[in-house]
DNA sequence: AAGATTATGGCAGCAACTGACACTTGGCAA
DNA sequence: TTGCCAAGTGTCAGTTGCTGCCATAATCTT
């Protein structure tokens, strides 16, 4: 990532150029008048290219900002696979994400929250999303079933840690979204994982409420999750 | 649902008979040549009715096959209402859930089970009805927050219940889907649900795994889930 | 430098929608 | 019953996302 320059030819690096210019013109004019007021000549116009172009590169405007999010899931799963085996499932994917993130540089973060904004801007967009969500989690499952040594079309464990834990991560998502400060995602993140087992199990309706939920202002960790 | 024949007028009866000409000859051409295979001037055609018509009733060409989705989402949600506030949340979905399908007529079953296979047809589709189950999710935390006293927006654990729930639905759904028999939805929804609490918390990449995991033709209820 | 490969642009066209307008139909009261 | 008003419908034109086709221009190879 660092210097392919002489690696590639002139022509992939202009190919590069362009669909760097495509995502950077369409996150920022959706950033700035939202998802469906913003038409694809408008985004080709921007990066100096025509319309067939951006189709060239992109399948829909849609793909435009789920590329950028592709990123971080299949960073997500690169890390998953590296986890070592011992780890519980579980236990694993959690570090996987904190270890996806963290080697993430500072404008791609930017970027990501940014994509997570847009999303909720858009119905269509947001449809999209939780379509790639979906395949990205039946992928998780693949990997947690081999690491695991069962068989996924036989038990049905490895869809269902996979799927609660996606939906945990949406749910952290959202809330982060919904606040009014900005870098709080990683702390939902913490907080949602943490409390996700426990939300299933635990009577939760008549006492044991967790710590924070007396005290909103808590701006600790609820519970470390890195490795 | 029986005999409101006499309460309203033609005019809505005609508009009643519109709408379902409607869902009915769309899902009859979904099923026979695909989602995305079927134009709307032909759902229209084949309703006896323009296009324009058709997108005066429907708001797009996924809302006729997702209205049928809502039919059951919203009984769910009102059984879930219904059901007594000393069950545990998770319990009280389980049986909401189990609750709203019983009552529906052999005709609507085989409708929404036409709907789960032909949304997993279309991409477009999946994300509209992924985006749908979404807006069901978030409305369902509420019901289970204003239940379990809680405050939504400082405790997160209604949102993740509900999410995992649904995602565990989802699960099941598609496992229904893509396996070879038709009438198992009950069962996979029964073990999914069943399964979903120890596949967080149990060691189950070691010993326990399910009973049924090493006897994959098992025809019992894994657990009973009906109240 | 010439030829092969590939990216790009322009254009026509399809399908999902939408707004505007005219027309027909059902509901209701004189 | 008659007549008026509201509501449903059809037609048409137009926008937008998106695709196939072909000509052109840029890059790569030899």
């Amino acid at each position: 990532m660092t210097h392919d320059r002489e690696q590639t030819g002139l022509r992939e690096r202009k190919k590069a150029r362009t669909r760097q210019a495509l995502v950077a013109a369409a996150l920022r004019l959706f950033a700035e008048r939202g998802f469906d007021a913003v038409t694809t000549e408008e985004i080709a116009a921007e990066a100096d290219v025509s319309q067939r172009t951006l189709f060239r590169y992109f399948a829909s405007k849609e793909e435009i900002v789920l590329s950028v999010h592709d990123q971080i899931e299949e960073g997500f799963r690169l890390k998953l696979a590296a986890r070592p085996a011992e780890e519980h499932p579980f236990t694993a994917m959690v570090n996987a994400f904190a270890d996806a993130w963290s080697e993430l540089e500072p404008a791609d973060v930017a970027a990501q929250l940014q994509v997570l904004r847009i999303s909720n801007d858009s119905s269509r967009l947001h449809g999209a999303r939780q379509e790639r969500v979906c395949s990205h989690q039946n992928r998780l499952a693949l990997l947690i079933a081999r690491r695991a040594g069962v068989d996924p079309r036989l038990d049905p464990r490895p869809e269902l840690l996979t799927a609660a834990f996606t939906s945990a991560l949406q749910v952290a998502f959202g809330r982060s979204c919904r606040a009014a400060g900005q870098d709080n995602l990683l702390e939902a993140v913490d907080e949602c994982l943490a409390l996700l087992p426990t939300a299933l199990t635990a009577d939760w309706d008549t006492a044991n409420t967790p710590a924070h939920t007396s005290t909103p202002d808590a701006d600790g960790q609820i519970l470390p999750v890195g490795g």
